[in-house]
DNA sequence: TTTAGCACTCAAACAACAAGAGTGCTAACA
DNA sequence: TGTTAGCACTCTTGTTGTTTGAGTGCTAAA
């Protein structure tokens, strides 16, 4: 057990080190006005800590550091909810108030406001689609071997797809098509579309419309294959900022796995609701082992939609990403509830 | 003018520094077997190159480097047009043989094949709408208080904008304004869309519909404001792999000014039909000096698109990437004429 | 006109050294 | 018994000097 004493020294470290990030000695922490004992009391007590495993030195003759083992401790136990600035609110509330009608652009506008206050990079995964429901599906022709299949959902989410049409089949056959997908399948959710097409509608359809399999079969790939995700990057760039990426091919491998948009996104899936804190070695990824990654999730009612993330180094300001993913993740919840 | 033996010299010299990023000194162009004459007549012949600005000095007793004269001049009557390999044409080929039928897709995996092939990034300018034709509204209300609005074009691409509707507006005032705007707009080039509206249907519709004016107030936002433009980037990460990227400042100013679609798309519009090669400081863009840009342009018969670029460094493989960017641009123009 | 020879220059790599920041340990102190 | 002053020791960083090697320019001979 940490005694108060060894508490406030690895919390006044953490503290400075995140600020600076240079090496802390005993001498500069006895320097605070908060400090009352001399550097000796300071360095018994940080050969304390590093024995524990909290901080650690560069070598022999250094300051002290902290230890993922240290940041850890620190978001668990040693956290103080910081308070947003009145600027930072204000920056915030500006974004939310400029009356967004679309989830691309709250999601977007959210990614850039995130970046920009923190100076890390922020991550956010588009809202998913799979349960929200069918709206409306729309067949346009654009020329007698070319259409454009267009697929509506409850939530105002737009999915098109181009699609070549076979010589066979008649444009009064793909009307009837589509007369039919609409009257069946409004209100059904996006992701029980295929099987409910399968199982119940394809005997109804064979009836009505010539050549049904021709036709299905290319309105299928159009419609209902899966979608690529959707990734949103803000201040990539933030990261060449940080002083521990100075290092040309530490930035091209975090780089080049930012650019995996599946693997991201399937690790950001991974997080469950409430916000998550995932610090250098504790990451998935092996690219992310420099790096601290902080996790929230935004929702539409009890339904989880996406999850937004910031990227720094394991050197970051944990109190204030905390405060701004809770605050952002509510605002964006209450912007898309608000909606529906 | 320069004598055939230095023409030769420049050559190797351009060559052999886009190979190696080395200085070259006498003694290395002496050895290789195409050359017959000595280390000490090289020089002589170097210092002439140097005195007319075509290579330089990194100090005083280094070897040369290609100024960025030297490079204007190799691209203007030095470069042997490069044939691309067997391997190279292959995944050209497959990547379009794939059957693929949207711009978006073709545009993307162009970006993709010629980062990939050249190790540089590609900057694409998705195709412009302007001149191309409306061919369907839709508006799809989606609660009492929201709708989606669809805009198709004659080329399959699809713009989409939500939009909250007033309460004053009734859903069958909405299907009469749709209607109308179909019967007056099919066809009309997208560009003119916005004046046509204004100036010949506006009493039209305010006979037919109530309220007109707050409507329109609603769908114009929706349906006519400016679209972002669509840049598509590809092989980014590569930039990091060049010997001249190793500071993080250079990297930090380049990858800033990538993060600024806009400027960046209005650059590469401004570059007319054909392949336009832009070295060093000849770069509109500050933070570009020190690389260089080849672009072309792709089109859809006589109409030019969009435009295809290349961005690496002075150091640039400049006969292999003009030919490739040759194939590509008439690949891709090629790809779209055959859809229409 | 070409080339061999040679003195000269400069970057890069390396060692030696001083300064400074920080540590651990010991002994004295409250 | 916990705290602290003092001191020897360690290691990084920056500076300076040296060596090595690649490359040049110039001169004189072929």
């Amino acid at each position: 057990m940490l005694t108060e004493r060894q508490l406030f020294l690895l919390q006044v470290i953490i503290d400075e080190f995140i600020q600076t990030a240079q090496p802390i000695g005993s001498r500069a922490i006895s320097k605070k006005d908060e400090v009352t004992f001399s550097p000796a009391t300071i360095r018994n007590e940080m050969a304390d800590l590093e024995d524990l495993g909290y901080i650690e030195k560069t070598h022999s003759s250094s300051g002290r550091v902290p230890s993922e083992k240290g940041y850890r401790f620190y978001v668990d136990h040693l956290l103080s909810p910081s308070h947003l600035s009145q600027a930072e609110l204000h920056l915030i509330s500006n974004t939310f108030e400029n009356n967004m009608v679309e989830f691309e652009q709250v999601v977007q506008k959210s990614a850039k406001v995130l970046s920009d206050l923190t100076n890390y990079t922020s991550i956010i995964l588009g809202p998913k689609v799979y349960e929200t429901t069918l709206k409306q599906i729309e067949i346009i022709q654009l020329s007698s071997y070319m259409a454009v299949a267009i697929l509506v959902t409850n939530t105002g989410h737009v999915e098109h797809r181009s699609f070549s049409i076979p010589e066979e089949i008649k444009p009064s056959d793909l009307e009837k098509l589509v007369n039919i997908l609409n009257q069946q399948l409004r209100n059904v959710p996006i992701i029980q579309l295929h099987e409910r097409l399968q199982k119940e509608i394809t005997m109804l359809m064979q009836k009505y419309v010539n050549d049904f399999d021709g036709a299905y079969q290319y309105l299928k790939a159009a419609l209902f294959d899966e979608q690529p995700v959707q990734l949103y990057v803000g201040g990539i760039t933030n990261i060449l900022l940080q002083p521990e990426f100075k290092d040309v091919n530490k930035i091209h491998s975090l780089y080049s796995v930012m650019e995996q948009e599946n693997a991201i996104a399937n690790m950001l899936r991974s997080y469950s609701n409430g916000i998550h804190v995932s610090i250098g070695q504790e990451n998935v990824m092996d690219e992310m082992q420099d790096c601290s990654l902080i996790t929230a999730t935004y929702s539409l009612g009890e339904e989880q939609l996406g999850t937004i993330a910031l990227l720094g180094p394991t050197r970051m300001e944990y109190s204030r990403v905390i405060s701004l993913l809770h605050v952002l993740s509510k605002r964006m919840s209450h912007t898309f509830d608000s909606w529906f």
